[in-house]
DNA sequence: GCGGATTATAAGTCAAACCTTATGGTTTCG
DNA sequence: CGAAACCATAAGGTTTGACTTATAATCCGC
């Protein structure tokens, strides 16, 4: 049996009015096309959906139950199409993000002012380290993801779209905290407090530093930013961190940046998703509005 | 836009395998019509719909939302088909039932001798754990299911048929074997094979010595009834099974039901549809001759 | 019986639906 | 790297769907 949506149409029309001609008028049809369709489906059917008496048209019993499941399919569609096109038109839709820890202050806030201007959408965020980041988008359980740069050999596509300036803090009181110009070789004597291996933050740090062909002396390894900043305040060593982590902290006075030559190390921040992702409709909003206003709402705290 | 039902049916079988070729080969098509198919959805749709990441496809959020309506679409489609084909008269159709795995025995007898009576039709019948039955019935995927006494905030329409006395088997040389009126706090210090959390079985027994204020000492846990009876025959523990599971090991004397006080604990086999649900005549026939003579195909084997 | 309304039938047109085979490009995996 | 699996694209052909207009045929009410 070939059943036809048109041909459902057709018919409920048809059943509605119980008369071909209106059915024809409704649907902007000449009559006769109404004729055959209905003829097409009894036929089809194998048995006859109407009865004439007279003048006049009823439904048969077969009619009847054909005309409910007529309503309830052409209606399942209706919806169906109702909700393609809120989808389209950001209606509806979820968007799945994922950030890196050390950008949690910033994506927050940038996600948030996303969703202000599109209240209908659902949202999740997931904080996470880089090495969780990187398994979600492979896993292709993530629709966009900030972080650091990605690992180049990965088939992703990353769009840089802000600075992020690494420095090196200390409590305000520290004997370097008012010097000038800081070299290298001073400072890699310092104790320091620092991210796990598999961390962006200590990956660029250790580049650095071996780039200038120095070795940090003493390290204790903690797993989060703010573990970090905590340990630097109680004066266990010096540390290394976003910028963007230390609104608080500088404006309450209770870290110091200090200035250490070849400081800031300055990386940037990278919205990332899956090469050949099919970035849905609601993606593609919040990847242009990272792209182009994204920068604004991490105002670099003054120093 | 204008959708067509084939093009559904195409796109609801790539979406179940999500796979082109496999779709294909179902639909008895080449490869390149599905891709045209599903090409022609997602222009009209305005939206894709599958996305590929290396040789895999995933369902976008769109896709997701067309995979559902596909299938309650069809499955109308379907069913409006079953009723006219039996206004025709022509009893052809199709039967869907499950049963709980602890009913297997019976219930296959039952539908073996249903199927005697009523040669013309086919039948399909699913043994699965009480987890997938309810999970089938919510989908509309089966007309009629055989389980115990269904979670009362479904809805459903469950008619019971049947006792179903649970009792305690052991080995025949076990100690308790010959006893009578076997105290309860004597009984949970043996060490008990059972079934997985959620089985109804179970809960049941679960919930019979909470409610005289004890805890069996040490379970082991297995998933299916011929497992538990097997270990029981091992000596790995007593166990609690429906005794309609237990003509072949009563008969051959492979295992002992105890005379437990409080035991059996008597349920019910119950036949559950979906509320609403529109049964077919094949469907309502069947359940007439279980809730009428359903009780005589499980004659309680003697002790 | 006749005008008006309604449905059926016929013939013809046009587009598009649907499928095929052949081939090319990726990705994965041994 | 080469084979295998998988999907996309291209080109081509046949069918059939969905209309149209024109013309019966039927039925009602007066």
């Amino acid at each position: 049996m070939h059943l036809t949506l048109r041909q459902l149409q057709v018919f409920e029309s048809v059943a509605r009015h119980l008369s071909f001609t209106r059915a024809a008028e409704e649907l902007h049809l000449s009559q006769p096309a109404v004729s055959m369709q209905i003829k097409q489906l009894e036929a089809q059917a194998g048995l006859s959906l109407l009865e004439q008496y007279g003048k006049k048209n009823a439904l048969t019993e077969a009619g009847r139950e054909f005309y409910q499941y007529s309503k309830s399919i052409l209606q399942q569609v209706d919806e169906l199409d109702g909700i393609l096109q809120e989808l389209k038109g950001l209606r509806r839709g979820c968007l799945d993000v994922a950030v890196a820890t050390t950008a949690n202050d910033f994506a927050t806030r940038l996600l948030a002012a996303f969703a202000r201007e599109h209240e209908a959408l659902n949202y999740r965020l997931e904080v996470s380290n880089r090495e969780t980041l990187l398994a979600r988008l492979e896993a292709n359980e993530m629709d966009l993801v900030i972080m650091g740069r990605p690992p180049a050999d990965k088939p992703l596509v990353s769009e840089p779209f802000m600075e992020n300036p690494l420095v090196v803090i200390a409590p305000p009181e520290h004997a370097l905290a008012n010097e000038r110009q800081i070299a290298l070789d001073k400072l890699v004597r310092e104790p320091f407090v620092v991210r796990e291996k598999v961390s962006g933050t200590r990956i660029a740090m250790e580049r650095f530093f071996h780039q200038h062909g120095f070795e940090l002396a003493s390290q204790m390894e903690l797993t989060s930013n703010e573990s970090i900043k905590h340990a630097v305040q109680a004066g266990l060593g010096l540390g290394v961190v976003s910028r963007h982590t230390l609104r608080l902290e500088l404006e309450t006075g209770r870290l110091a940046i200090l200035d250490v030559e070849g400081f800031p190390i300055v990386r940037h921040w990278y919205l990332v998703h899956r090469q050949g992702k099919r970035l849905s409709a609601v993606a593609q909003a919040f990847r242009e509005f990272v792209l182009n206003r994204g920068a604004a709402f991490a105002p670099l705290p003054r120093v």
